[in-house]
DNA sequence: AAATAATACAACCGCCAGCGA
DNA sequence: ATCGCTGGCGGTTGTATTATT
């Protein structure tokens, strides 16, 4: 697989030192090989100083290429796999506060990187853009992300709620499924695989050797993404509910980690023939991009987030 | 079953700010 | 004051995987 990438650049004659030195460099897919000796070497010496660690360790890396490895891959904690609705709530909601702050953002979501969220941002959200036909920064988009996704989303994690009440009561008498015993450590707090019913995202919650170290040190989320909803914004949820069935939102959740495998076209012609206005659709057309356009403070809340 | 397209994700690159010599 | 090093960040690219034809 690695043969291309992984190999050493062809090197140079004697004489060349220096840029025998950058030819060894290696690129590309980190082997298991490379992954042991890196998160041996952070273990027995800390983070920082990746220039010298990378030359101490004997991997033929850049400090940067090792220091990209050990915090999207393998730091502790670090959680992979699909993005829960509570997730993608919260990076649209984000994403609308701060723009690309991929790195603000990512602090926000405990395990997540902001690699992760950039690329969720990019595959995700961009490509119902696309399907669209208009720009991420479009008022057009915005109004379909804040009318239909977000209620969309929000209906998802409500009903995510209701499970996991239900699956805590069941789990408080039986064990735990298997993929999620692994995070049972974790804190009740994060409520993206504790306490939940078994779900596609439960098979992702936490990768590494570790569960729960950064756990510990990630940043707490927001006290609304902590446990289940307080009755106020339970209440705002319901009535959101409403609104999105109003809209045209199927009260069905998909399987996927995409809360639209429907085409944006069939929902917008949905919505649209249930009143556009009546449901808060604005009569859509291209707009101009600017900040701040919709967020959770206005869709659910009615108070601050933070 | 094979070819092609689409998607997801890992990794790299360039730029910039902070800091110490 | 400035120079070099380091780390952080956002943008982009390349590849593996999955879905579709």
């Amino acid at each position: 697989m690695d043969a291309l990438w992984m190999s050493p650049l062809p090197s140079s004659t004697a004489g060349e030192d220096e840029a025998s030195a950058a030819a060894e460099l290696r690129r590309g897919p980190w082997t298991s090989e490379e992954d042991a000796v890196l998160s041996g070497h952070v273990a027995a010496h800390g983070e920082g100083r990746w220039n010298e660690l990378a030359v101490a360790a004997g991997l033929r890396r850049t400090g940067k290429s090792c220091r990209l490895r050990w915090l999207n891959y393998l730091r502790p904690g670090v959680r992979r796999g699909g993005f829960t609705p509570r997730e993608q709530l919260l990076i649209l909601d984000l994403h609308s506060r701060w723009g690309n702050r991929w790195s603000k953002i990512a602090s926000h979501l405990p395990g997540r990187t902001d690699n992760e969220v950039k690329n969720y941002w990019r595959t995700r959200v961009q490509k119902h853009a696309k399907q669209l036909g208009c720009d991420v920064g479009s008022r057009r988009f915005h109004d379909v992300v804040r009318n239909l996704w977000m209620p969309r989303l929000v209906e998802r994690v409500h009903a995510d709620d209701s499970a996991a009440a239900a699956a805590s009561q069941y789990y408080s008498a039986s064990p735990a499924p298997a993929a999620c015993q692994n995070v049972a450590a974790a804190p009740a707090t994060v409520g993206n695989c504790s306490a939940r019913a078994p779900s596609p995202d439960a098979t992702s919650c936490v990768t590494g050797s570790s569960s729960s170290s950064s756990w510990e040190a990630s940043p707490p989320p927001p006290a609304q993404f902590q446990t289940s909803s307080p009755p106020a914004v339970a209440a705002g949820w319901a009535a959101t509910t409403d609104q999105c069935q109003q809209n045209g939102c199927s009260s069905s959740a998909t399987s996927g980690g995409d809360m639209f495998d429907e085409s944006w076209s069939e929902l917008l012609a949905r919505a649209n023939h249930d009143g556009a206005e009546s449901a808060g659709l604005p009569d859509f057309g291209l707009g101009e991009t600017g900040d701040n356009w919709w967020s959770l403070d206005d869709i659910i809340l009615q108070q601050p987030l933070y």
